[in-house]
DNA sequence: CGGAAAGTTTAGCATTGGCTAAACCTATTG
DNA sequence: CAATAGGTTTAGCCAATGCTAAACTTTCCG
């Protein structure tokens, strides 16, 4: 039943897209809270569980659970009631999805988008790009600098 | 207290890009379902819940679950034993799916990435595009004609 | 320094979206 | 036309991510 096969095999490649991005859904919550928790310790100093709530837009209980599993993940360290620290992990996946969300920020603003929207638009759609693309991306840039 | 005001209120500007992604996330699985669906539609003359399962490369079970799920939001209609049909919203959420998901992925292959990639990256790009972004792209690409 | 206010965590619940194994229909074929 | 092979659904499990209310610490102030 070559016929069979056939479709089999296309319908399996197809489903390599979707496979991707649930992958890139699981990471992604990860790597928005050690991005912000990189940002606050360096803005004041110190990343309390509260101040990543508020900015995250969700509740203290849910940053509580959620810090729980990155901890376990082995990128955050912290004691109840004290302030949050990024392992040498944590800081290094915060210092590489820093440098891919200025890259996707900046190209949607080359595109001509308005500020206010490539700061949103950026924040998803970092998660789901691949090396390939960012580095069409920054090719882009460099080339509009000229 | 205006200090602890104005902070709170920069805050809470910020969290508005991430509760547009968790609402983005929480409508991306109807739009690509739909869109699969009407795709097997028109390529197969009818949608059975295993084509889809294989295309998403999830099992079959969860894909009945999900199905129940979309018949509640009034996209999609089943039988038991049946292949799938979409409602009238069905078929416009998935029209505009495809609008915008063709435009993302000629975006990106204009951009100059390989045809792989964009039709992988495209996948979950789509869903974080806002109107004036994807408008941005639709205006590279006729440029890029030129 | 002893309480009260403010901040943080725990408890317990709900939904989504995965999975496997078992039960259940449908359809083919002898 | 009856048995069975193959496709589909159900049952029951799990993890992630959200919430509110209650319990618990810490901090600050009189
Ligand atoms: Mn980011
Ligand atoms: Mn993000
Ligand atoms: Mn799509
Ligand atoms: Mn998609």
């Amino acid at each position: 039943m070559p016929q069979r096969t056939k479709k089999a095999g296309a319908a399996k490649i197809r489903s390599v897209a979707f496979r991707r991005i649930r992958a890139d859904h699981s990471s992604e919550l990860a790597e928005d809270y050690v991005e912000l928790i990189a940002d606050l310790i360096d803005e004041k100093g110190e990343a309390r569980g509260s101040d990543v709530a508020m900015r995250l837009g969700v509740a203290n209980a849910t940053v509580v659970k959620t810090l729980k599993r990155l901890q376990d993940a082995g990128l955050v360290s912290q004691e109840p009631y004290r302030s949050i620290f990024l392992t040498g992990e944590g800081w290094k996946m915060a210092e590489d999805g820093r440098r891919k969300h200025k890259i996707v920020e900046a190209f949607l603003l080359a595109l001509g988008v308005s500020e206010e929207t490539a700061r949103i638009d950026s924040e998803g759609i970092e998660h789901h790009v691949s090396d390939e693309t960012l580095r069409a991306m920054a090719r882009f840039l460099a080339r509009k600098v000229m």
